[in-house]
DNA sequence: TGTAGATTGACAGCATACTGACAATCTTTG
DNA sequence: CAAAGATTGTCAGTATGCTGTCAATCTACA
C-alpha cells in the first residue's frame, strides 16, 4: 500500500501553519501596542511588568518573572530601565540578603493609571477585524490552548504557585 | 447616569487580553518548535527563510522580508548564518549591483528535506490539547485575524505583490 | 553544627525584532 | 543627459527572549 504522501516543500504550508500564525499575530499585536502607546514610551513587557508589581507589591524578580511568564535573565534589565525612568524601585529584603524587593513610585502608579486606556483601545484594535462571536471564540480558545500548553516553555513556577509565599487578599 | 466603570488594574485583566495571549503562545510554539528540531539547529525564522528561498531561488534579500513577513534590518543576519552553516549561497544580480540573488546550496536543499518531518510534529504539539474541530476553529481564525491585520505591522510588501517580477509558475 | 544542595540576582553570549540612517545604485522625469 | 527620487543592502542602537554560568546566600539534612 502507498505510504502517506510527504507535504509539499512550500511557502505556502508555512503560511497555514500554527508557528507562523502565532510569530504573526504577535508581531502585529506588539506593533498594535506600540502604536496607540506611543506617547508614554513603554513596551509590552514592561507595562506587564508595572501592572504586576502593582498587583503584588514587594514581590521580587525571580516570582515576578513567573507572574507575567518572562524569562528571568532578561527581566534584570527590563527592570533596569524601569527603574532609570523612576517607574520601579528596587529594596534589599531585610530577611534575605539575596533578594531585592519591588515597588512602583509614584511616577510609576501613575504612568500606570494614565497608559491603561491606551492599552485597552489596543488590545480592542488587535480583535476589531473579527466579528465580536469570533473574537470570544478565538479568546476562549487561546486562552484554552496556553494554560494547557503551560509547561511548554520554560517559567519555572506557575502564577499561582509562586505567589504563595505573599500575604495577599484574592 | 453612572459612567462606564474603569477596569481594575491587576495582572488578572492581563491574562485575559489578546496581547498577552498571544505572546505567550508565541512563546510556547517557539519552544516546542526548537525542542523537535534541536538536531539540526534552525531557529523558525531560519527555517521560514530557507523554505521561502526553496520556493523562489534567486529571491533577494528585500523580497524576502517580505514573503516571510520578516523585518529588512535582522534578515541580513540571518542569511549570514544560513550562509556561514553553507545552506545558503549569495550572488550578485548582473544587471542590478546592489541586488544579491538567494539560492539553497546542497546542503541546505538536504537539510530542508530532513527538517519537514520534525516541523510537522512541533506544529501538530502546538495545537495538541485542543480537540480536533478546536484547532481547525482556532486555525481558521487566526488566519482571518492575521489576514486582516496585515497593514497594521511594518512589511513594506504583501508577499504576492512582492513576487511580481520573478517568473514563476502558480 | 557543618556541609551539600537549592535559590537569587547578575552576567556572557547568541538570535530575533524594530527604528532610523547611510552610501551605492537604479529609475524617472524635466 | 542631468537631477530628483526611489530602492537595496548595511549598519548603529535599543529591547526582548533564550541558554548557560557564577558568586553570594539561604535551607535542609546528616
Amino acid at each position: 500500500m502507498p505510504s502517506k504522501p510527504s507535504p509539499p516543500i512550500t511557502i505556502d504550508a508555512v503560511y497555514a501553519a500554527p508557528g507562523y500564525l502565532f510569530r504573526r499575530m504577535q508581531q502585529i499585536a506588539v506593533s498594535i501596542f506600540m502604536e496607540e502607546c506611543k506617547a508614554f514610551d513603554l513596551t509590552p513587557v514592561q507595562y506587564a511588568a508595572l501592572i504586576a508589581i502593582h498587583t503584588h507589591p514587594g514581590i521580587d524578580a525571580t516570582r515576578l518573572s513567573a507572574v507575567i511568564a518572562f524569562d528571568r535573565s532578561t527581566l534584570g534589565s527590563v527592570i533596569e530601565r524601569l527603574q532609570a525612568k523612576d517607574f520601579v524601585e528596587r529594596k534589599p529584603a531585610p530577611e534575605d540578603k539575596r533578594i531585592k524587593l519591588l515597588h512602583l513610585t509614584k511616577s510609576g502608579a501613575a504612568i500606570l493609571r494614565e497608559i491603561i486606556p491606551a492599552v485597552e483601545r489596543a488590545q480592542a484594535r488587535m480583535l476589531e477585524p473579527l466579528k465580536p462571536a469570533e473574537r470570544k471564540a478565538l479568546m476562549g480558545l487561546m486562552a484554552q490552548l496556553v494554560d494547557l500548553n503551560n509547561e511548554a516553555s520554560r517559567v519555572p513556577l506557575r502564577a499561582e504557585d509562586a505567589l504563595e509565599h505573599l500575604g495577599k487578599a484574592g
